[in-house]
DNA sequence: TTATGTGCAAATCATTTGCAAGATC
DNA sequence: GATCTTGCAAATGATTTGCACATAA
């Protein structure tokens, strides 16, 4: 990864935040700053800086919303490799809703866990992936 | 909701599933079952259910994906109002990967925990989104 | 017979990619 | 100078929407 000034204003940028922003808020902001700058660098960089480690992607899974059928309350585990999703059926932390509420200024109404890791059906044959 | 011959086959169809399909995968399904169902209409019904709270859309907040700086592991709530995501400065609980395991053949890296509700901001005044 | 749902095509978002020109090493 | 990065525009992928027709209540 070479140095560049553009991946070194979008990392800038998205320090400033507190609020988790997706790529077009970080575009728009740096428009005003650097005029030239295109979206589809940002994209770039914010993609690069995520599979670095020096930033980071929230997301479920990458592509296409998934759905499933069980609507009781469950966890569940993402391969990073293949991106397969598995439910885990372990019972539910019920205590984890009220240790976050200390630090919340809101109402919980719940939680989703995901685990992530490598499927056995990946193995290790698999690089990191996004 | 009305009832519909296409909604219920698009609930029946995800009902097969253990591996959280996403829409393209129901309606190419459904396809062959029934040639004439339409890409909308499985759109359609899937946001329909899971609004009803039928089935489950997994997905972290909707639409376009988020970034932040901070790396270090910690948790997020996100409000089902505004879709404002914020960071929950808790200690990560370190024995749920090890409970996991007992139910995962896999090896797991670590975890995600989003912490659902409404924030102070939307208070009450917010009905129920996808 | 009104409200709701469908199929199709077009529209809208989110994100990526090909390519020629510019920056970095 | 070889390689990496950019900007632009076009391509791709995911999802939604407008509209005329069909179906359910």
């Amino acid at each position: 990864m070479n140095y560049s000034r553009q991946r070194e204003e979008v990392q800038e940028q998205l320090g400033f935040h507190h609020d988790h922003p997706s790529a077009d808020v970080i575009y728009s902001e740096l428009r005003e700053k650097d005029p030239t700058i295109s979206l589809a660098t940002v994209y770039r960089n914010l993609k690069l800086l995520a599979q670095n480690g020096v930033i980071r992607r929230l997301t479920f899974v990458s592509g296409a919303d998934r759905f499933e059928p069980n609507i009781n309350p469950h966890y569940h585990f993402v391969c990073d490799c293949c991106g397969k999703v598995f439910d885990v059926p372990m019972q539910a932390a019920e205590t984890l809703d009220e240790a976050a509420s200390k630090y919340i200024s809101g109402k919980i109404t719940g939680h989703d866990l995901v685990f992530h890791g490598i499927c056995d059906g990946c193995n290790d044959s698999c690089e990191y992936s996004a």
